[in-house]
Formats: structure tokens, C-alpha cells, sequence
DNA sequence: AACGCGGGGTA
DNA sequence: TACCCAGCGTT
């Protein structure tokens, strides 16, 4: 069967010349929604998370997947997600384990709070006695905001509710040339177009259009099923729908660390608050603006109890999160400074900054 | 509605 | 460098 529009909603431009016309108005789905369900029928990628029945796949499996690919491209989050569920193969082992070892099999994968809000819902699952089978159920629990509650209800249990993550809101932007499109529009046109027959099938669909072919810098176009009713493919430049979004500027951060310790056994302290919450990490104190490194490191070794102490400079550490971008130099204080104190490195969760820290120690790749 | 939250890929 | 990624919780 074909995938071309009907005459219904045959579009002026279908080559790959430079379109000059407006595709008409959408008036009936069905035959976009044919386009796109053949094409995934054809090209839907594989990926380990679509195991069992379209609508009907294992609530965990996809429910750890969901969790996992918030704000983490499918490509990186295939390798954590095959860690975690080795870790982790059931929800009742996940909310049997203690903190520590979740945020363990999380690690380097940031935005933690996303594992310990995963914890905490395994723990109200299994107390339960079963997962949710709905929506409204799956919105419950913490962790879970309208995309992951539709996804899951959607793809696990046939639920006909419209996911909306950021490929969907490329895609509609894109076919309907919205510039702006905010959180409800979204939701709104894509409540519009799920297939209703097909809304497990229809909502991968979207999302793999978004991530393989309807990408943000350089979408491809000419293998694009949803060309013809595409609005912006018809202006002649689709990748400026949506417009970018204004982005918070990054605070730069400067802070001294202290390796007390070795690579493989180090003095760490748990980091609470929002940031990096519940990992390990060296013991860190910043640098206060018009501070130097001297006061702060002296601040640092007064909490420690070290202050007699003597440490050598190790060097530099950067590190890029969300909205900071920090400048650590590394002290090293070998012996038993601390003794007693220093704890296997190797069983602690650590963010990807302190790795760069202990790697300081560690020779050759400080070249790198 | 706006912001903070990791870490890495891409142009 | 700027922007993006199978978003969510808080304010």
C-alpha cells in the first residue's frame, strides 16, 4: 500500500525541489497516520526496552527505560539501562536494595534525583502489590510526570494516551509550522493525532521519526513519510520550527577538593541538597568570590579536622553540568592523614567529577 | 511559567 | 559555543 497523501490532502510540493506551497490543512488524520505507522511498521528502530506484545510490554522493562531516557539520548541510555536492570531484574530487588547501591547502578548518568525518585516508587509498587495499569495510576508515583505516565500506560497496557517529549514537539511544530509551541499546544495537537487503533505503535512511531529522521540540525526530508503534510518542509527551512529555546546562563564555579587517601581508598563525604544529591564524592569547599584558593582550602581542612596537615598540589579538574561549569584544584593529602577514615572508592556512587579527580592520581591518562 | 538538575553529542 | 536529549519537581 501506499504511503502518499490521498487527494484529500494531496500536498502542491512532494519533490525534492524546493517546495514554494503550503500543504493543505490537516483534515483527516488517517492517511498521515497511515504514512507514519508504515513507515515505523519499516524502520521503527530496535531497541532492547520493545520486548513483548505492541501494548503490551513489561511494565518494569519500560517503566526503567522511560525513567532512564529523560533528558538522555536513547544511544547513551542503552548502556545504563542494560547496567541497571542487570542490577537491578525486578522491581521488588530494586525496592528491596539500599540507596546506596541504586545510585551506584546509576552512576555517571545524571540527574540523580531521577534514581532516587525510582527507588522510592519501586518501594510504594511492590508495598502495593502491583504496578498501576492506568495513567492516572502511574502519575502517582514519584519520578512519573505526563510523559513517562503516558508512555508507560500507553506501551505496557494499551492505554490510549499521547506521549509528549521533545521529538514529539519537534514533529507537530514541524508539520503544523509552529514557531513557539508550548507545553499544552503540544499536548493538545498530539492528543489530536494518536492512532487511536494503534496508540502504543503510533506513539514509538513519533518519537523514532523525531530522533532518526526529524532531527534538529539537519532533518532529512526526502525519506520523511510525513513530507507531504509537512508545513515547514514547505517553507523551505523546517529545521528553524520550533525556535530555540533561551537557555540560563552557566554560573562559572571555582572550589578546592582534597584527596585524602589513594585512588582506590579516599576520605568522601555524601553530598545532599539538589545537586548531586546522595552521591559520594571529595570532600569540596569554593572558592567565595574575591576568595583564593588558600582560605578555602584552609575552611576545607578545618571541617576535616586536618589542619596541621600539610597537602600537595595534584592540578586542575573541569567539569560542565547543567548551568555551572566548575574549576577544582586537587589537593592530595597521602598517608594516614585520615586513617580510619578513607572508605573503597569503588563502592561508592561518584559523579563524573569526582572520577576526574581521582583519575589525578592515577598517572598516564592525566595526559590525555 | 520559570528554574534547576548531569552528562554528553552534534553542527 | 549553542542547542539538544523518550522530563520532573519545585517555586
Amino acid at each position: 500500500m501506499s504511503a502518499e497523501p490521498t487527494a484529500n490532502t494531496e500536498p502542491t510540493a512532494n519533490t525534492a525541489s524546493l517546495p514554494s506551497t503550503a500543504p493543505a490543512p490537516i483534515t483527516d488524520p488517517a492517511p498521515l497516520r497511515r504514512a507514519l505507522l508504515d513507515w515505523f511498521d519499516e524502520s521503527g528502530r530496535d531497541l532492547p526496552w520493545r520486548v513483548g506484545p505492541e501494548g503490551g510490554r513489561d511494565p518494569y522493562r519500560v517503566w526503567v527505560a522511560e525513567i532512564l531516557l529523560q533528558q538522555t539520548q536513547v544511544v547513551r541510555g542503552r548502556l545504563y539501562y542494560e547496567r541497571f536492570l542487570t542490577a537491578f531484574p525486578t522491581v521488588q530487588a530494586l525496592a528491596e536494595a539500599p540507596q546506596g547501591a541504586v545510585l551506584k547502578a546509576w552512576e555517571g548518568c545524571g540527574y540523580y534525583a531521577r534514581a532516587r525518585n525510582l527507588h522510592r516508587a519501586a518501594q510504594t509498587v511492590v508495598a502495593s502489590g502491583e504496578f498501576p495499569t492506568t495513567y492516572d495510576g502511574w502519575l502517582a508515583l514519584p519520578g512519573v510526570g505526563p510523559y513517562t505516565a503516558a508512555a508507560v500506560s500507553s506501551l505496557a497496557y494499551g492505554e490510549a494516551r499521547a506521549v509528549s517529549d521533545g521529538n514529539v514537539r519537534r514533529v507537530l511544530a514541524r508539520v503544523l509550522a509552529e514557531r513557539q509551541p508550548t507545553d499544552a499546544w503540544v499536548q493538545a495537537r498530539a492528543d489530536d493525532l494518536l492512532d487511536p487503533l494503534r496508540p502504543a505503535a503510533w506513539n514509538e512511531a513519533v518519537m523514532d521519526l523525531g530522533a532518526t529522521v526529524c532531527t534538529p540540525k539537519a532533518p532529512e526530508c526526502p525519506r520523511c513519510p510525513l513530507r507531504g503534510w509537512c508545513a515547514a518542509y514547505a517553507s523551505g527551512e523546517p529545521a528553524s520550527y520550533p525556535a530555540p529555546k533561551r537557555r540560563a546562563a552557566v554560573q562559572e564555579v571555582r572550589a578546592v577538593a582534597l584527596l585524602v587517601g589513594d585512588a582506590e581508598h579516599a576520605l568522601l563525604e555524601q553530598r545532599a541538597g539538589t545537586l548531586l544529591g546522595g552521591l559520594y564524592g571529595l570532600p569540596l569547599e569554593e572558592i567565595s568570590a574575591g576568595g583564593d584558593q588558600a582560605g578555602a582550602l584552609a575552611r576545607l581542612q578545618a571541617r576535616l579536622g586536618l589542619d596541621h596537615a600539610r597537602p600537595e598540589p595534584l592540578g586542575e579538574v573541569t567539569h560542565t553540568m547543567t548551568h555551572r561549569r566548575l574549576q577544582v584544584s586537587v589537593y592530595g593529602l597521602p598517608g594516614t592523614a585520615a586513617v580510619g577514615r578513607t572508605v573503597p572508592v569503588a563502592q561508592a556512587a561518584l559523579s563524573r567529577l569526582d572520577h576526574k579527580a581521582l583519575a589525578l592520581l592515577r598517572g598516564p591518562q592525566r595526559l590525555l
